[in-house]
Parts: structure tokens; sequence; C-alpha cells
DNA sequence: ACTCTCGTATCGACAGCCGATAGGACTATC
DNA sequence: GATAGTCCTATCGGCTGTCGATACGAGAGT
């Protein structure tokens, strides 16, 4: 009932992105960068992610390669490509413009 | 023509809530206020608007009764139940911190 | 050995959007 | 008084995306 997704959907792909610009990561260091962007407003689980990540790499937002995590765990390392570059900026652009026109919007009385 | 920039999930019930605040209104004249606050950055079509008031009828935010629109059609009105001005607050708190917060997570470098 | 944590991955249920489509009713034009 | 156009409501099917549950594998700690 007050199910009321927490992520908004066209969000995870813009956050993701904005957490490998600042070098490559593995998934699960993703879903923590995510959240510590947003103050914990924005929780990633498992079950979400993935599945954005293999999307995403489908689309050559991203490249991919195993390697070892700080705590020595096999893990897949994700960074972003030109193209995954330009679609951050497309999607930050887009977002700006959604926020803009929904604030406009909220203050008319 | 118009990039795929489809509608944002969440953000459709909050606009409807926002163009009923002002006082009842028809189904397309719903669409076209949603158009007119936006600055015409969000456009819902039909397919996406019936649905969703007969939804947020269902959930008791909204109610409903025939009438005749300025152009003398048979038009269903919708306008705000009390339920629905506080989900309206509601949402709108919501879509306040997620905005605080994405402005964060985009600021961040 | 056993369990905890880390890390990746998939599945099924569920919900929402959106284009296409339909149809009734009023209006305009010829 | 036909015909076409506009207004208004409505539904369907396909598609995509979220998310909890679940699983597996491997290193670490005891």
């Amino acid at each position: 009932m007050l199910r009321k997704t927490s992520l908004v959907q066209g969000t995870l792909d813009l956050l993701i992105l904005k957490a490998l610009s600042t070098g490559p990561r593995h998934g699960l260091a993703i879903s923590q960068r995510v959240s510590q962007m947003t103050g914990g407003a924005f929780q990633v689980g498992a079950g979400s992610l993935f599945p954005a990540l293999h999307r995403m790499e489908q689309a050559g937002w991203l490249a991919s390669s195993w390697g070892e995590s700080e705590n020595n765990r096999r893990a897949k390392f994700y960074k972003l490509t030109k193209a995954g570059t330009r679609q951050l900026n497309t999607e930050t652009e887009q977002w700006e413009r959604i926020s803009i026109a929904m604030a406009g919007a909220l203050k008319t009385s």
C-alpha cells in the first residue's frame, strides 16, 4: 500500500552514471556510493542494481572487467565509456529541465 | 519528434493533484492544465491520463461527477477529496526531498 | 567445520506508461 | 441532412522497470 517506489524511474541510470564518474567501481560499491551521494535518500538493492548495470552495459554506456575488490573478493568493475559520459550529460540536463518544470508547476497557485 | 522523455514515475499523480487544486476540471482540461503548468515540458496522453484518474479515484483522492464542459460536451469532472489534498501535500514534500537529494548528488564531484 | 560477510546474479510478481484504437455526441460546412 | 471535424471518455496490449526473494561462490573469522 505504501509501496510508493523509493526510486523514480529514469533516476537510477543517472545515479549510476554519476557514481561512476569519479572512477571505476564494482556493483555493491556503486550501490553504497549512490546512498552516500544522496544522503541515504535513495537505496538501491541488488535486484534493481544488476539488471540496470547489464542494461546499461548493453547500451554501451558502461564497460566491465573482472578484478579484485578492496576485500580481496572477486568483483566486476564498471567504468564509463565515452558514450556513457555523453549519456550522463544528457540525463543530467534532462533532469534539470524536469526539476525546473516541476518546481514551476508546484509553485503556481 | 519529441524524444521519449517519458513521464517520470510518480510524477503524474502529483501533477494531476496539483492541476485539480485550483478547482474541479474534466479529463482533457486536466491534461491541458498539466501542459500549461509545466511550460509544455510534460504532455500526458489519454492513454496515461484516464487510467491514472481511475486509479486515483479508486484510492479515494478524487471524486467525480458528470457535467457539461465549456463546449457543451458531456464530461466527467474530477475534484480533490480531503484525502486527495493530504496526498498532494505528502507527494509535494516527497518530491522536494527527492529533488534536493538529486541536486546534491549531481553537484558532487 | 561452521558461519559471516562480500559480491554477483536471476526469477517472478507487480505496476505504470503509452500508442493505437474505439465510439458517442455535439458543431460546422456544404 | 449528409459529411467531416472536434471534443471527451475509455480500454487494450505491449513494453519496460522496480523489487523482494532466492541462490551460489568464495574469502575471512572463530
